[in-house]
DNA sequence: TCACATTTGTGATTTTTGTCACATAGTTAT
DNA sequence: ATAACTATGTGACAAAAATCACAAATGTGA
């Protein structure tokens, strides 16, 4: 079947943002160039994206704001809503966590977890905190299918086995470390100290050779 | 002449952190396909990736782990080491200020700012803060080329123009906007909402459909 | 009504990225 | 020696992603 690329996905993502932002402003509709504008692609690349997911827009009107944005959502999202597990609260947990309190009501991280004995149970920014023994079966319990990892390198595959184990399908993983784990389950990897590095790296180019036109 | 693609790069930071790893546990040499298997790629690309930094291995001895580390880091990194700037001191800011403090002595946050008078001049996690207006003559003056965004999405065009403005040439922006800037800047967003969007369509996908091997 | 301007949808094409497969070269064992 | 292995380097190839470019659709205005 024509399966969706995972570039289109995040790009519908961006869209869906951007077309709550241009409703916010009033607008009712849009076009595929100032979609692009905004999103940082090719009007083209708007279309084939938008052309995935079956929305047609009209010629000279471009595309509804209200339609489409509702037709990405019941693309992506679960209509029953999707609850999510974050786990290790050190500080980029608790940043995590404070960055996505009185989220999306059908997208919330409502478990974590945590070794530290001095953090269970407690509530952090709205969320309810528990002991790491108890991964597995709560995410089984409430059916949890999304996990978030902010613990150190060192146990980033043990608590990604635990997740998988709870029947965890997709994973956030902030620990700069490659899981291993049955090929059916997503990884999206956020690799924050590769992202400074590559920076670092073009931002270097631009002193070797003071000239050329990078990106 | 020969420009080496961006993911190249992120490849050859994720090599270099292995490779390190792998030092510090007494090995010597390595071969591609075990590099492929800690990265998550494979063998083929491994190989390639090392010919375009122009380090070559031995067949049967495969590369020598602290030669091509020095490889890598003669070809990523500055030998006079670069500074990075961090604007936005909340939760976020904060946590990756932690992060890489005590990082790799030649790329380190040494400047922060934010808007908020209880922060400036305090030293938080190693990193002395500035206030916002002084910026620009902060980087002009001590050369900075890399900044981070950790500003909420409002604020984040202003101050990547101030960045610009500061002569910072690449940028990490973890805010949810595309920032429109001269393209001789280089930008690497992390865009953490989209990363969890991602996943949770994934693992959606998973319940839409219980049997197809995803990825 | 008819020419004209604007924008979508998509086949065709290009560019980029990754994989294959094999010649070459180092190593071991007999 | 030389035969049998093992791993690299790289040209040839395949797959994926992005772009081009134009027909079809829609609206505007004389």
């Amino acid at each position: 079947m024509p399966s969706i690329s995972g570039k289109t996905i995040g790009r519908l993502c961006v869209y869906r943002r951007q077309l709550q932002r241009l409703r916010d402003e009033g607008k009712s509709n849009v076009y595929s160039h100032q979609l692009a504008a905004l999103t940082g692609g090719s009007a083209a690349q708007v279309r084939r994206d938008l052309m995935a997911i079956g929305y047609r827009g009209t010629p000279y009107h471009g595309y509804r704001i209200d339609e489409l944005s509702g037709s990405i959502a019941s693309f992506l999202d679960d209509p029953d809503g999707q609850e999510v597990a974050l786990v290790g609260l050190g500080n980029l947990g608790r940043a995590i966590l404070a960055y996505f309190d009185g989220w999306r009501p059908h997208l919330t991280i409502t478990a974590a977890f945590d070794v530290d004995p001095g953090k269970v149970d407690r509530v952090i920014h709205g969320c309810k905190c528990y002991a790491i023994a108890k991964l597995e079966s709560i995410t089984r319990r409430r059916k949890i299918a999304v996990g978030v990892i902010c613990v150190p390198a060192r146990e980033a595959q043990t608590v990604a086995e635990k997740l998988a184990g709870g029947g965890v399908k997709a994973i956030v993983n902030f620990a700069p470390r490659r899981l291993h784990l049955p090929d059916d389950i997503y990884v999206e990897d956020i690799d924050v100290t590769t992202a400074l590095e590559k920076a670092a790296f073009f931002a270097l180019e631009h002193k070797r050779q003071p000239d050329s036109k990078a990106k």
